[in-house]
DNA sequence: TGGGGATGT
DNA sequence: ACATCCC
């Protein structure tokens, strides 16, 4: 039996937890650099759309609503209170977001009672409501778990059963749009086959329409027939690319600007590299213009850097990542954006030695390792990026735009809650 | 007017 | 070296 469970409104949750004013209210989080509405709480949804921008919500609209700037700080950790609970009371899950999780459960029998004492703990113990989905795929999981939020009679738990006279009307009920795997997209083109629900996806040939588009589409048929086609993943999967990438609080163009940007993502990216144990075997740096400035020229070049050798050491990889910025960089352009990615990723016993090379010899290899794992020692211990390769102004102006940022409550000492006793 | 991925051509 | 698709 597959679980899937996840946080209602899981941001305005978090926010919510901290601040009891804002329940009942409709409320909005905005993306990094204070964007677009990226979590609505339910009284928030009947007027201001998934992804809209901040500046195009109309006037009268924004008077009656409160807007936070995400607060990632504070959502992480609400995230791993979560998480920490579900993991005491089942063993085998797949953490898939910040707020869902795939959870395999053992015993068929009361898996139904079992989430709902499961999900009471959890509010008690943070806070957050949750509702879980349970059926035999990933995919009707997902499924099971949109009726649990929709429908209040089921107290947040429902097992979605193939067998069970309700499941060809439920999933008659439900839109392809809505199913995991597929997105707007293709849904246009399922529609123009005729394809609209879910019922009839699951009816469709697999195999055909595996070769009409792609094999994602194939196994969300099977697993719509309650055949599991996606497994849970262990955290042992490795990633097989690496992305971190940010859009700028205001657009810039100075070169050493984007170097200091570039070496903050370098290393990032290097420290993802190791948290996971594998090393890269080339940086990809790239650079954007600003897409939504259709008058201004556009420029979004991106370079792969192939490294001597696989590494995981920052300074390789900033160097690689500096060098591509050069051969990149335009002046006559405004950037919003960049970033890196590490391609080629390989596990690290692949670090063999490179004869050709004098810093990948025994030594330095160990010499690197030692000093990496102090430096990620350091930055676990004291916060992130206490020590730093090269220093970075913290009024940079292109840092985020985070003009509504609550209280990082859980995670720094002088922005505690504070009860006042009456 | 977001960030992080996998996969296809 | 992109482009597309998805969450």
């Amino acid at each position: 039996m597959i679980g899937l469970l996840d946080c209602n409104n899981f941001y305005a949750s978090c926010e919510r937890a901290f601040n009891p004013k804002l329940e009942g209210q409709p409320i909005g989080i905005l993306s990094n650099n204070d964007g677009c509405v990226i979590a609505r709480s339910n009284e928030l949804k009947p007027y201001v759309p998934m992804g809209m921008p901040a500046f195009k919500i109309p006037p009268h609209i924004k008077k009656k609503i409160t807007l936070l700037s995400s607060n990632y700080e504070l959502y992480g950790d609400m995230s791993q209170r979560v998480f920490s609970i579900v993991q005491e009371y089942i063993y085998d899950t797949e953490l898939y977001s910040i707020d869902e999780a795939f959870l395999h459960l053992q015993n068929k029998q009361n898996a139904t009672e079992y989430c709902i004492a499961l999900r009471k703990i959890i509010h008690q113990c943070t806070g957050i409501p949750v509702s879980i989905g349970l059926s035999l795929t990933k995919t009707l999981a997902k499924i099971a778990n949109h009726v649990a939020k929709k429908n209040t009679d089921y107290q947040g738990v429902y097992f979605l059963n193939p067998d069970h006279p309700a499941f060809a009307s439920i999933l008659q009920q439900f839109p392809v749009t809505e199913i995991w795997g597929i997105g707007r997209r293709l849904s246009v083109k399922l529609s123009n086959m005729g394809i609209q629900t879910a019922w009839q996806l699951r009816n469709c040939d697999a195999h055909f329409l595996g070769k009409q588009f792609s094999v994602v589409m194939e196994r969300t048929i099977l697993e719509l027939r309650g055949i599991p086609c996606i497994d849970l993943e262990g955290t042992h999967t490795l990633k097989k690319n690496i992305m971190t990438s940010r859009s700028f609080g205001n657009a810039t163009n100075d070169f050493h600007d984007l170097e200091d940007i570039v070496r903050i993502h370098a290393s990032r990216g290097a420290e993802k590299l190791r948290s996971q144990h594998s090393l890269a075997q080339a940086v990809l740096v790239f650079l954007k213009t600003n897409r939504f400035h259709k008058i201004k020229s556009q420029y979004h070049p991106s370079i792969a850097i192939p490294l001597l050798y696989p590494t995981s050491d920052t300074r390789e990889i900033i160097q690689a990542a500096q060098n591509g910025l050069r051969r990149i960089y335009k002046k006559n352009y405004l950037y919003q954006k960049a970033g890196i990615m590490m391609l080629d990723i390989v596990g690290q016993d692949k670090n063999q030695l490179n004869i050709f090379s004098n810093t990948n010899t025994d030594e330095a290899k160990k010499r690197s390792e030692i000093l990496m794992q102090t430096l990620d020692n350091i930055n676990k211990k004291m916060g992130r990026n206490k020590i730093a390769f090269g220093a970075t102004k913290s009024t940079a102006s292109w840092n985020l735009k985070r003009n509504h940022l609550s209280q990082r409550y859980t995670t720094r000492w002088d922005e505690l809650p504070v009860v006042k006793a009456v």
